[in-house]
DNA sequence: ACCTAAACCTGGGCGC
DNA sequence: TGCGCCCAGGTTTAGG
């Protein structure tokens, strides 16, 4: 599913492409999932990409944003155009229903915006991702510390932890604490730092293990362009895979042997989330 | 402040 | 073959 290192990749790949783009129009498929008046884009430019949280954000040239959440299976498909005609993908996209073919979205297309170099195409096949049309983005004050910035100090990670007796596990999922964990990486930077994923927060130790390991795992993530693993819709602007998947340490590896110490990955359900971890090294 | 459950949605996998 | 049922899961909302 997308999080922060698979939503990061997205915005540093439209950041090279469609910045200063002319916004032609919004076409939309799926209308319960479009938030807002698409007209109000028309005839706007991208300003600029940037992402909080798990939210990529469009600032566009009218003081207006396109916020964009994927949820759990969106993929966002960036089509260059050529001479007015589209340019077929050389790859079939997950849950899309096959190949996007020349002039025709995809099965799972929800949204297209249509730029004057290409069109962006919103695929989600769970339809439970969304676009809106926004003025500010006041909506995104809630969410928690970005995990990558300076702001999240070793003193942040601990107080936030020390202050609930919920499974750790738990307290890295939640949004308005720190933004942008989710299940794949919650469970990896657990397991780097060696910790059980139901131990209260107030009683884990290993602060500073779990403060680097988290900052570890996103940035690998970041490296590998994201995790597009066997059931997950996730591919990269340009509809080729990320490789994140490749170096998953527990995550999805039921009864695969811990890469420490090859004991078998234990899965169990926490918070109704799927939940990995060696029962033997994470303690 | 905490917790749980239901809702949103649909393709895939299962049993029969 | 094909129908019905259950599952996955980020986030929000409702209710205890």
């Amino acid at each position: 599913m997308p999080e922060l290192p698979e939503v990061e990749t997205i915005k540093r790949f439209l950041e090279k492409k469609i910045v200063g783009e002319k916004i032609e129009k919004i076409e939309i498929l799926s209308p319960k999932q479009f938030v807002g008046n698409p007209n109000e884009a028309k005839g706007t430019r991208v300003k600029s990409i940037e992402r909080r949280a798990k939210i990529l954000i469009i600032k566009l040239d009218n003081s207006s944003y396109l916020l964009i959440h994927l949820k759990l299976t969106g993929q966002i498909v960036f089509l260059p155009k050529n001479k007015g005609k589209y340019v077929a993908l050389g790859h079939p996209i997950p849950y899309a229903g096959g190949d996007i073919q020349p002039g025709k979205p995809a099965r799972s297309t929800r949204v297209i915006i249509h730029l004057e170099k290409g069109d962006i195409f919103f695929n989600d096949l769970r339809k439970f991702g969304w676009i809106k049309l926004v003025k500010n983005t006041k909506e995104l004050n809630g969410l928690g510390v970005e995990p990558l910035s300076k702001e999240f100090t070793l003193k942040i990670l601990t107080d936030v932890l020390s202050r609930s007796r919920r499974a750790v596990k738990l307290v890295l999922l939640d949004q308005k604490k720190i933004a942008g964990i989710g299940n794949i990486y919650a469970n990896d930077a657990l397991w780097e730092a060696g910790i059980d994923p139901r131990k209260p927060a107030n009683r884990v130790k290993k602060t500073k293990a779990l403060h680097s390991s988290i900052k570890k795992v996103l940035k690998e993530g970041i490296k590998y362009g994201g995790a597009s693993a066997a059931d997950e819709a996730y591919i990269q602007p340009d509809a080729s895979k990320g490789n994140y998947q490749y170096h998953f340490r527990v995550y999805q590896r039921e009864n695969k042997p811990c890469p420490r110490d090859k004991h078998p990955i234990k899965r169990i359900n926490l918070g109704g989330r799927g939940t990995f971890f060696c029962s033997q090294c994470q303690t």
